[in-house]
DNA sequence: TATATAATTAGTTGTTTAGCTAATTATAGA
DNA sequence: TCTATAATTAGCTAAACAACTAATTATATA
């Protein structure tokens, strides 16, 4: 029951929630990528990618300095939960903008992104 | 996303979690009933009751002084996350020892059950 | 190596929420 | 009616949690 009960937690956050709901549309995002997605702090983001990976509903891969995330597809018990989400998301206002701003945001390059982040996030530019 | 999230969310407590399993396997339950399972005050058992009912996953039915309980099986879109929660906890220790606790609960009249849980010995008032 | 930097972890703060008791509401039965 | 009582609502407290900044860790590149 506690298994069960960590996903349910791990997917009723907005923030996670969006995440998850990212990931069903892209194979994969970088922390950066769902940060600028979110535009909350990176330690924030970190904290609930942290939660899902731990809940066990998503997988990570580190590449170089960066670290990409997916949804973990190999465990098949979660499946029917996954396409459940899916459908009682589809043609919400929220997923749609979404997956507009992820169109731009995944055209960057995860470097150029980074040093967006790191200019404007806490600090007044010099 | 928001329903949706109130759906998780209501799930994703464990006092509620357990109460909607208890209702996979009982057609409907009295909210004194649900009380003596969870052990924890009336008030809590209400306020928990109700945030189901206004996710939309249980509905409820007044009899006279008491209000029974079942899931919301007229929504038909919530019948893969229920299936889904059911099969996960398939086996659960938490869920075997509930039913246990709900077999001898259900045998008392809820005017027995509600006696008890007032006053905890047989001293009728003044 | 030494430096820069993406991500994570630590530590703090404000908000949300689960629990309680007491008060209120609604209903059965005298 | 009037009284008893099941359930709910109000008001409070403590624990859980999401957010932030700062410090730390791990990795690429000069």
């Amino acid at each position: 029951m506690d298994d069960l009960l960590s996903i349910l937690k791990a997917l009723s956050d907005k923030n996670r929630l969006r995440t998850f709901c990212a990931l069903l549309s892209y194979e994969e995002l970088c922390a950066c990528q769902i940060t600028e997605l979110l535009q909350v702090a990176g330690a924030t983001v970190s904290r609930h990618l942290s939660l899902m990976v731990n809940a066990g509903i998503l997988k990570n891969r580190k590449h170089g300095r960066w670290v990409y995330f997916r949804l973990n597809t190999e465990d098949l018990s979660l499946d029917p939960v996954f396409k459940w989400v899916k459908r009682k998301l589809h043609g919400s206002n929220q997923v749609e903008n979404d997956l507009k701003a992820l169109k731009q945001i995944t055209i960057i390059p995860c470097e150029d992104l980074c040093r967006k982040q790191r200019g404007g996030t806490s600090c007044p530019k010099k």
